[in-house]
Parts: C-alpha cells; structure tokens; sequence
DNA sequence: ATAAACTATGACGTTGCGTTAAGGTCAAGA
DNA sequence: TCTTGACCTTAACGCAACGTCATAGTTTAT
C-alpha cells in the first residue's frame, strides 16, 4: 500500500493529479477507516502507469478512462482513431510552418536567400519521410490494378476525367478562404474521392494517403503548386478532417 | 462603421469573440455615446484580421497583443521562436504516431510483418534519393570542411572519438525514460553538439537539421535503430527543445 | 511535547471562448 | 401605439487538467 506521496514520487506526477484523478474516478484507492487517508495498492500503481501512458499520446482523461475499462479490441480501434487524428494535426503544423516560413520571407523582403534554400532542403526531407509513410499503406496490387483501369479508358475520356478533375481542384481553391473543415471543402473532397474511383477504389486510409502523396512527392507537388501553391496541403488537411470525421 | 454582428459575420467569428477581444483589450471598438453600443471601424477590421492570422498560427492571444502593438523586426524574431516552436511539436507528433502504431502491432500481435517485409524493397530503392537530399541539405563548402578535418585525425584519434560518441548515444538512452526535456537528455545533447565539433561547427539550426537528418535518413537511422529504435526520434525531440530554449 | 512532514478538502486561476440568462434598444408591422 | 423580433449589453458558469494557495486535522520524529 502506497500513500499519495509514495505513489506521486514513484511515478513522477504531482499529488495534485492523484487526487484529481480520484475526483474524476479515474483512478480510486480505497480509504484508511481510521483517518481517511488514501491508499493505493500494486494494482493501483499498474493502472496509473497505462493511464500516463495513454496521456502521454495526447489522450484526452476521459478517454483513458473509457479505454482502460474496455476490451483489448476496443483499445486498438481507439488508437486507430487516435492514429488520424495525430495524423490531422500533423498536417496542420506542417501547413502552419510553411506559412510562418513564408511570412518571414515575405516580412524580410526576400533577403538571405542562400539561407532559405538550406531551410527548404529541410522540410523536403522531412516530406519524403511522410510520403514513404504513406506509401506503405498501399498495397502494391492495387497500384498495379489502377494502372490497368487507367489504360482501359480511350484518350477523350482520360481528357474528359483529367478535366472533371481539374473542376474539383479549381472548386477546392475556391473553398480554401473557408478552411479545410468547411461544408465546402468538405463537399469538394467528397467529390474527389468520387472522382478517384476512375482510377481505383481506395479506402479511407489509402485516400489519405493518396493527399499525402499528392502532397509530398515533388512529382505529382509540381501540377498542383500550378494550380495555388498551396492547394496540395489544403487538400490533404481537407482530407484528414474528412477520413477523422467519417471514421467515428 | 460596423456593429458587433456585422464584423462577426465579415471575419467570420462569433459575437462572443470580439466580445472577448475588446475584454482583454486585443481588439477595443469605439462606443456609442447613445447607447453604449460597440462601433467597429476600418482599422478594426484590418487589426480583426491580422489578430486571426496569427490566431490561424497557433499564437496566444497574449502574445499576438504584444506583436501587434511592436514593429516589424520583432515580429519576424516571435515568428522565427514559433517557427522552432512548431518544429518542436511536429517532433512530438510524429513520435506520438510511431509510438501508436507500435503499440497498435504490439497489441494485435505483430500480424502485419508479411506487409512489412513487402514494403521492405520500397524503402531500399528509396534509399539513394534519400542520400542524394541530405547531401543537399548541406553548403557543400562544409561538407568538404568536415571531410577534410575528420580526415586529418589518426587511425586511433578517429576511433577514440566515434567511442566518444557511442557513449553519448549509450547515456542518451539511459535518458529516455526521463523525457526529451529532462536535464539528463539535455545535458546528453549538450555533449553531442561539443562532440559534433570533431567533424564540423554546426549552428543551431544546423544542429537541429543533423537531428532531423539522423532520424529521417534510412542511412543513418540504421545505425541508430541498433542501439535503441527510438533514439533517433528521441534525439532529434530532444535537440528540438534544447535548440528553442537556447534561442531566445 | 512540539515541530516537521504529511494528509484532507475547498476553491480560485489558467486559455479562449461557447452557452445560457436577464435585461435594454431599435425598426417594422398590425 | 403596441407588439414582435432582431439586435445590443453585461454577468456568469462551463470545458481540461491540473497548479497553487488556504485551512485544518494526523502522524512521526526528536
């Protein structure tokens, strides 16, 4: 049997937690029936120990609770949702140091730029770690498979999709003062993901991470920088939100 | 000039906003003599509207009270420390993510190991292109620099040093459990960026690019996955953290 | 016996608003 | 003119996850 202090001291968090977590019924001890004390026993100290764990990935308490009280497969369908959303906010930070990049640019009047280039170097780097992320979530069968649908069309229809396509991008560009989260981003995905289905079928996961590719890969960067240099990292938060959202 | 539902409506934000604006005295509108209502001018839009841009960066309010009302020169300094800033939780993220699909194998049973070793051959070819963008990354004058200082050393002087810098690596596991932020960890990154010195002089920035590159490059993780998989991401977390407190 | 160290509960502060609530003001229609 | 409804005001609680006193009882060591 620990007191709060051993237990605070044992697992490096405050007494003050402790006792917030006895509030919230997050993590009970019994009680001494002489002075009211609290005690917590070995179970108790496991229990702790995933519920720092779980904090520790940015779980919300409340979640944890409803976690640590559910069977293991709900444990790993959680992290799979917790898995997006990491990945949403991910997307999120990555768009906004591009803008302070830009911003800083534009507020020192295009000076230094043998300096910028080095910093570019960086975060093109750091892009093709994602995109290799995202390409592991596709199944080279698949990608084999959208070739074939590609090549079965004539060249007017591949003309005709190419375009429909190039609608749902220009309409997306149209919805990026409204936000990623917009209906009317929203409603542009939704069609892009209709759209794709002249390619292959993705699912939620590989629509994400075809964003992401769109996104990273210097390729596929390249025609939709043409478009709006942003357009390719709106679209892929705009995706995020939208696999975030339908997933739960 | 504009009442409180109209400027709401132009820029997109609740009532309740600005009301808090012009409560903590971020955004305070000219009153009506007659009956107290609030009178939002021209200048109060384009104030509303760079206070959002900020907001849209993840600035505190407090903070985007401050830069407001300083000159220009201040405010690229607060958005090259937010810059450092956003890189430091992008680090955070990104652990977080490996973090969750280790544990989401780990809880299912490390099923997905035939995927995996599929995907194995994607990474190799990929290898070379990773190579080729950290050599960019780098003015080729120091990478030039560092060949030539390194190669000045003896045969034992060269071993001495790599030992030098396995036992940094060795103490910056023992650090891990302690945190990114710990004391333990820094003072390890304090010793790397002396050790570092062998090779090159690396500024901050660089030193928070080689981090990066460390835990990115597939060459280089390698190295580092044997001694703990999750050193190099720890490292560059770590590095991050020490870069920002030290810059401002 | 007394001080130091520990325990308890209660309550306010933090950030950026959302959300009622209770009540004034103003323009328009019956 | 009276009423309705849309707008305006301030005040105050709620949210997450505790930190930080404050006040008071308990245990332990000397």
């Amino acid at each position: 049997m620990y007191s709060v202090k051993e237990l605070s001291t044992l697992a490096g968090v405050s007494v003050r937690t402790l006792h917030y977590y006895d509030q919230i019924g997050l993590l009970s001890p019994t009680r001494s029936e002489h002075n009211g004390y609290r005690q917590y026993d070995d179970a108790a100290l496991l229990r702790l120990q995933q519920i720092l764990f779980y904090r520790e990935l940015d779980f919300k308490l409340s979640d944890i609770k409803e976690l640590l009280d559910s069977p293991a497969f709900e444990q790993i369908t959680a992290l799979e949702h917790h898995w997006d959303a990491l990945w949403t906010r991910l997307a999120r930070i990555e768009r906004l140091i591009k803008t302070v990049e830009d911003t800083i640019q534009h507020l020192k009047g295009e000076k230094e730029m043998s300096k910028r280039a080095l910093f570019q170097a960086f975060s093109e780097e750091q892009q093709s770690a994602y995109a290799k992320q995202a390409e592991q979530q596709y199944d080279p069968a698949t990608v084999r498979e959208s070739n074939r649908k590609w090549q079965s069309y004539s060249a007017e229809k591949k003309q005709a999709i190419l375009d429909e396509g190039n609608q749902v991008y220009v309409d997306m560009i149209a919805a990026m003062p409204k936000g990623a989260d917009s209906p009317e981003a929203q409603a542009c995905v939704e069609r892009w993901r209709a759209h794709m289905n002249y390619f292959w079928t993705p699912n939620l996961d590989q629509l994400l991470g075809l964003a992401t590719m769109y996104s990273q890969s210097t390729d596929f960067k390249k025609n939709f920088d043409a478009l709006h240099p942003e357009l390719a990292g709106f679209m892929r938060e705009a995706v995020a939100i939208y696999v975030e959202t339908l997933k739960r």
